[in-house]
DNA sequence: GGGTAATCGCAGTCCACAAAAGGAC
DNA sequence: ATGTCCTTTTGTGGACTGCGATTAC
């Protein structure tokens, strides 16, 4: 099973290759194993002691708490995009032994070309990389498979195996933010932006390390310097941890600004509506904090985000979320300077609206138009901005 | 105090088209 | 690396609409 994330979608290897040669745009969606565990978010890591696939917070939760576990050994798992065969398969999923060999040769030629998406793996911080050979799981069933036949049996099978419980869905995975977002907050097919926009209920608590019932848990106590508690920054040094190194450190450091900027934008909307059943995006929770929140209220423009130097930053497969960690610690100026940084954007944010192009208002600002609505030159119009009465 | 209807206000949507952006060569 | 041509995407404002919140009964 793959994930595709433009579509949002879970798909089998055949129907992956059905919906992804298509047309020249669906060949360029980005797709990656799905996660072993939770079977609705896209893999970012391999484990090979365990053999499975994990996203962002099968991850965590598998590989945080215990000791033993934190220690296992995973390697990042990469995009592709394209109409790969079973060498490239092979080849970006080295932990995957047989994949057929027909994959993917029913594209068109010269369209079907893979691409990989490296950054994909940006966000994951794990252990040095250390390849490893294993099975997966749902794919365990293809040795064997030498030809066409065999394969789309195999590949009609798959999505229906018993040992594969999740049916390929072009839909929103069950309890997935888009059917629960008010009306026109859908999300943007195609735009990383939006991408993995599919954080549960469970997510919040994690994010927020607190019930999701109790938002105004929030900041009853320390208000916004609560979100830059040390007590809730990564651990840079724990064993088999995200982060650990200098390097790590100053992701850490860079993390915890993007808080205090993103928060900026918590803030205002959950003084603004108490609403209780926010959702936030599962893999990049942190990093979508402002975005999320902004579409939530929808009191930014669209240059607000646009110019949203901080928030771009985050959305360009910067640090994932980190697991809270009492023993990492961030250190106090940083914190300082977050919440200071915080302060002063709040007090110079505006939410007017920002024109970008002045020649399209001026445009648009003479267009004819019937009923509010721009209408072609030429065709009848009940309203000419240029005349003071209607129907000139 | 609870239920229903009326009212209010917000935000999304629609439209055409020039400008901007991006891709191919 | 640069320039040209072509296609696709973006952004702009007023009227309308749907929906949630509020108010009145």
């Amino acid at each position: 099973m793959v994930y595709c994330r433009s579509d949002a979608a879970c798909l089998c290897l055949s129907c992956d290759r059905n919906v992804h040669s298509a047309n020249a745009l669906s060949r360029r969606h980005s797709r990656t194993l799905l996660c072993d565990r939770c079977n609705s978010q896209p893999a970012v890591s391999r484990c090979a002691e365990e053999k499975i696939s994990l996203c962002q917070n099968c991850d965590w939760d598998g590989h945080s708490g215990s000791t033993q576990a934190s220690g296992h050994k995973r390697q990042p798992i990469n995009c592709y995009s394209g109409c790969p065969s079973a060498a490239e398969l092979s080849g970006i999923w080295s932990f995957v032994e047989d994949f057929p060999s027909t994959v993917g040769l029913n594209c068109d030629q010269g369209l079907g070309l893979m691409s990989i998406d490296e950054n994909s793996a940006s966000t994951y911080w794990g252990p040095p990389e250390n390849s490893s050979t294993v099975d997966l799981a749902t794919m365990s069933n293809i040795n064997g498979l030498e030809n066409d036949d065999k394969l789309d049996a195999w590949m009609e099978s798959s999505s229906m195996s018993p040992s594969n419980p999740m049916p390929c869905s072009v839909n929103q995975p069950a309890g997935s933010v888009e059917s629960k977002l008010p009306k026109g907050l859908g999300i943007c097919e195609d735009d990383d932006i939006y991408e993995d926009f599919d954080l549960s209920f469970e997510n919040y608590e994690e994010l927020f390390g607190m019930s999701q019932n109790q938002p105004g848990q929030l900041f009853e106590d320390e208000g916004i310097d609560s979100l830059f508690d040390v007590k809730n920054m990564p651990d840079s040094s724990g064993q088999g941890g995200f982060v650990s190194s200098s390097a790590g450190q100053a992701k850490a450091m860079q993390a915890a600004c993007s808080i205090a900027a993103s928060t900026d934008s918590l803030m205002s909307n959950a003084g603004a509506k108490s609403d209780s059943n926010l959702y936030l995006p599962a893999r990049q929770a942190r990093s979508s904090l402002s975005l999320s929140f902004s579409g939530l209220t929808g009191e930014s423009s669209a240059g607000d985000y646009q110019d949203c130097g901080v928030s771009s930053m985050l959305l360009m497969g910067e640090p994932p979320w980190y697991p809270p960690g009492p023993e990492n610690s961030l250190p106090t100026a940083s914190r300082d300077n977050a919440v200071m940084r915080y302060k002063e954007k709040k007090k110079t944010r505006k939410f007017e609206k920002k024109i970008r192009y002045a020649s399209r208002k001026a445009r648009a600002d003479v267009r004819k138009r019937v009923k509010g609505r721009f209408v072609k030159a030429g065709d009848a119009y009940d309203y000419d901005p240029l005349c003071q009465t209607r129907s000139c």
